[in-house]
DNA sequence: AATGGTACCGGAACCGCTCCCGATAACGTT
DNA sequence: AACGTTATCGGGAGCGGTTCCGGTACCATT
């Protein structure tokens, strides 16, 4: 099966003329090597490519620069687009990650615990781990003390690594926006309530009602789920409902595309009859019928960003600052108009 | 950092009055331990929760229970959703998954090539690995004797393992359904043409047509990508051409998302005016407007069994059958109806 | 000329596990 | 009673790196 017998670092020692030490000082660029022999060295590894044995140096060292992730879903948009960033900067730093549980079933704990004890993971990546029982799992990592940072559940007061978005100041966003154009009947239709990042949206939206000195109306906001058909459910409800709103801040894009697809089946018109916004950017929103008005976050930024702050966690021991916020940024398309009464 | 000094397989040999062989023998279920010690030793190994560190195991044994994932994007909802399939079909089995490069850029190949030379992954699942340059990848690998399974890139004559859908069958599938509802200017969306999986449907709507005795129009076939985007596109350029149809086929449910909203944007109505059918059956088309009737496609469990090939492989050597084709299913929704003229 | 300091390099002991091979005991076999 | 078999186990040598520590050689000080 394998013809090829990879070279070792011995192979390489002895085609140098050097000892196998000075071999592994110029593989983690350590000091006490000479210039000459250590681009002497430099020239035989390249010349025959050779790649040291992560298990090897993963045993002796015991790192093994390798990164735990750990998602509660893949099919997200949000998810897949942070986890390419990450994937990106990892490789950029050497190394690599490994799929943990890709749910938050509460079962697969122990699975994802292998990720620590059996692999020796350097660090783990939290990617949106707000599910209900995350706090055992954040508590746990916390205290196994390995590096960890967190993302998609800002939880400034936990003094855990993180990075996200500002999510309050989006929901604030949104809502200051269809306040612009003159709205004052504004429904929301918020994701699920035990995700931080949709609580904050929602603080934000309160925020932004409250500086307007009009209470916020409970029959207007709807709590569901992140996904298209809990929009299309949530907007049915609103519509029996009876109490009239002229604009609706979705809190991602899916649930802006389900509410639309409601008001059409109803026959109300976008943004003629309602103004909707969502939040994301995702990439149908642009072809979205009509466009979708929305609020963007740096997807690929934050998936980076929370990388480069593990591996600095992981090498430097700390990271200051170690928690992160990004800022969202208005979208306007055409599936919001003035309000004129 | 690291408070908790971790049992090694000495320790449970010292404790269970054993040799360190013979702990190793009932942590790889060998033969050669007697039931009552191999109990014994096991009882012990549970009592402490010892983990074998896999470093040790893989540098000693050349085998690293990991596989190489190769998967060309992430933010696709077909991807994601096999890719979990392969993740759970993975732990099942005490493999992990390792990120390989995300992109199918041919500068990263030697990244991904070093998955194979410095991590000595076990093998490497390609999810739809089918850029311009993937006939590059694949005999490389093939001669690198490494197990690969590929999946969504159908190539049988390649004596490749791979698992994949019936493509030609769905297209073909999709196409009769339209001409069973009496439709005969039938419009088609596709893929990129350089993914198998496009060609493959573009194959079976030809198939289709062509037992009807009339003859495609070339008119009424728009290459495109699978984004929105591109059926929004698409559906632009096809309502210029003039040429007349009544109904399209979309190679999936994005791009008839997008060309449905192109029609709408022109003052048609789906299906009034033009009946649409989708491939892939993704949450959104249920809640679409209309919902949107679609060819499904089991993907988890393409994931699922494309993990299962390898895995085989890997410890058997080889497998059989090497090649696994996946049925569609029709899902009718609303976005088609009865041609009357 | 003896001493101290520094830059550079090698010997050798691991890291935790697998696996080959040889040892032992308990059992038939002739 | 001497022998071969079989089941069960342990010794010990690696796997390919890292790292501690000690040894040169060469220079500048006093």
């Amino acid at each position: 099966m394998a013809n090829t017998k990879h070279a070792t670092i011995y192979d390489v020692a002895e085609k140098a003329g050097v000892s196998i030490p000075t071999v592994s000082r110029v593989l983690n660029n350590r000091p006490d090597v000479s210039v000459e022999t250590r681009q002497h060295i430099q020239d035989i590894i390249d010349q025959m490519g050779y790649q040291p044995f992560s298990n090897a140096r993963g045993l002796a060292s015991k790192r093994t620069y390798t990164l735990g992730l750990v998602a509660a879903d893949f099919s997200d948009f949000w998810f897949s687009q942070v986890i390419t960033g990450a994937e990106k900067e990892a490789h950029e730093h050497g190394y690599y990650f490994m799929l943990g549980s890709s749910s938050c079933n509460p079962e697969d704990e122990p699975k994802f615990l292998r990720l620590l004890t059996e692999r020796h993971v350097d660090g783990v990546l939290f990617i949106r781990a707000s599910c209900a029982d995350e706090s055992g799992h954040l508590t746990r990592l916390k205290e196994s003390g390995i590096p960890v940072v967190t993302t998609g559940n800002y939880l400034p007061e936990s003094g855990l690594a993180m990075v996200d978005v500002d999510n309050i100041g989006g929901g604030r966003k949104a809502t200051e926006y269809l306040l612009g154009l003159g709205h004052t009947r504004i429904a929301m239709l918020s994701g699920p309530p035990d995700w931080r990042s949709a609580c904050d949206r929602t603080e934000g939206y309160l925020q932004a009602l409250r500086t307007t000195g009009m209470p916020a109306n409970p029959d207007l906001i709807i709590e569901g789920t992140w996904l298209h058909k809990s929009g299309y459910l949530g907007m049915k409800r609103l519509l029996e409902n009876k109490t009239p709103f002229t604009a609706v801040f979705a809190q991602n894009d899916r649930i802006a595309r389900g509410a639309i697809s409601a008001l059409h089946e109803a026959g109300r018109r976008v943004p003629e009859d309602v103004s909707i916004i969502g939040y994301d950017d995702i990439p149908e929103a642009e072809f979205s019928d009509p466009p979708l008005t929305t609020i963007r976050q740096p997807m690929e930024e934050i998936g980076r960003a929370a990388t480069r702050l593990l591996v600095q966690i992981i090498e430097d021991g700390e990271a200051t600052p170690n928690q992160i916020l990004f800022d969202t940024e208005l979208i306007v398309r055409s599936s919001c108009s003035r309000f004129a009464q």
